[in-house]
DNA sequence: AAGTGGTCTAGACCACTTT
DNA sequence: AAGTGGTCTAGACCACTTC
């Protein structure tokens, strides 16, 4: 309603932490807008956990009202927490917080596609679970400490009968307590989805790097590939709000029927 | 100004034109909103070239004017052209036509990064350029019929001295005449940054695919590898307006020391 | 000072979903 | 009918650039 901005954030509580929040903003700060004052309102509102995976959140005229702003002013803070895919909105019934379960979302982040026919569900088997000390290079990634604990997967994807990545996952121990091979292996669905659903923690972003490789040892094993054979390597770096690290995932993909797909824009 | 849909759009000229052009949006169309019309009529003029690369397009005032609607509107239309990067605005001095002149464009489409260090300009080699019939996966690509002529570019390019690329690259041949060898290795510069200013021919996205292989033939030899190196492959197809796919390229890339980037959202 | 894009408001009406 | 997001308007003021 008033955009006077020597008042930071006309907001019920925790003005002056907006502000603050929104310092991320790169720029020469002071004020940064009303909305995105709000829109980092709205994303506390998300990273604690206040507003869960798949939750309805509340209506654009009550947040309006709640935040003594006008309609459009928030409008234009979901519209970009919509593009980054936090919220998805849904005409006539209202914004929700994203989830893994949804299947558009899952292809955003399993990219290998088949050269001819249509994508299939792969089949997971996982082969190990253990809780390790971090090695140096991965507590690094995780911004953790070496030594400190974490979790290790190995599994195996096989498409249509074929064994086609191997991947072995780094999670950060003190998120995940009581993640078992068991949980991991009857759990339908995509682990992005069970690490929101049991653990609380959303992934919403990921960095890769991508190189080929030769296989060697255990890994032309599992794909049942002779040594050497060329393999496409990702190495993945997960994070969740606030540019926090949550998982680094490095696979092995057998790209003899599939490729990773890619759309630059 | 005003809103009435059973007219489709108020505007000058080629009223019918734009609805049609919408129909490009999948719905049960009828009547895309004003805001859509309006941005596939200045997608035209982007389009025929009315606007050109890195000039100034009109004001959102000016066009609101033209077009007989809010300058809300017209801001709406022109915000989605910036989020797809035909468009880039500049506060203070206005819209401008995107160009592949500009450093951060440039990087959207290089993804290959040095695993340690800065990122290097790229000394390209251009090895063979060559007016051919375009075989039939080419043909197929490309959107030709098998037989058209098309321009095949082979180039090979270094990083600190280091051979680490090798690109076949296929053009139509009736968009790029004129196209030679001297001209190409005397453009310095990004090669789409040549083809929108010499040919008027702007590639705003593409599509990729790509897989591990070995290295064979006379790539590894152009790449100074053995045999049976690991490379990774990527297959592009660029696209011009309408979906137009104006380049093939094909790449092998050397991932010892660098290796492609990629951020998934 | 004038022009441009960027933010914000207040209110209207439309399209869609649920009750 | 009521509530939600989606579109559109008209006007105000701000931030930045140029003259």
């Amino acid at each position: 309603m008033n955009p006077d901005l020597t008042d930071p954030v006309p907001a019920p509580a925790g003005k002056s932490e907006a502000s603050a929040a929104n310092a991320v903003s790169a720029l020469p700060p002071v004020y940064a807008p009303l909305y995105q004052q709000i829109k980092a309102l709205l994303m506390q509102s998300l990273q604690s956990g206040k507003w869960k995976p798949g939750e309805l959140i509340p209506s654009e005229t009550e947040l309006a009202a709640r935040f003594k702003v006008s309609q459009g002013t928030v409008r234009k803070a979901i519209d970009e927490l919509a593009a980054e895919n936090l919220v998805v909105r849904r005409q006539g019934k209202g914004t929700f917080v994203a989830t893994h379960e949804e299947e558009k979302v899952q292809f955003r982040f399993l990219r290998l596609s088949p050269d001819a026919g249509n994508r299939l569900q792969p089949e997971n088997r996982i082969l190990e679970v253990r809780r390790l000390r971090a090695p140096a290079e991965v507590a690094r990634l995780l911004a953790l400490k070496a030594g400190d604990a974490v979790i290790f997967i190995r599994r195996l994807q096989c498409f249509a009968g074929a064994p086609t990545i191997v991947e072995e996952i780094w999670l950060p121990g003190n998120l995940f307590k009581g993640l078992t091979l068991e949980r991991l292996a009857e759990y339908k669905g995509p682990m992005y989805a069970l690490f929101e659903q049991e653990f609380g923690t959303r992934m919403i972003r990921a960095s890769e790097k991508l190189r080929a490789v030769a296989a060697e040892g255990r890994i032309s094993e599992l794909l049942q590939v002779d040594a050497a054979t060329p393999l496409l390597h990702v190495e993945r770096v997960s994070l969740t709000y606030g540019e926090q690290p949550v998982e680094l995932r490095r696979g092995w993909y057998l790209t003899r029927d599939y490729h990773y797909h890619n759309e630059l824009s």
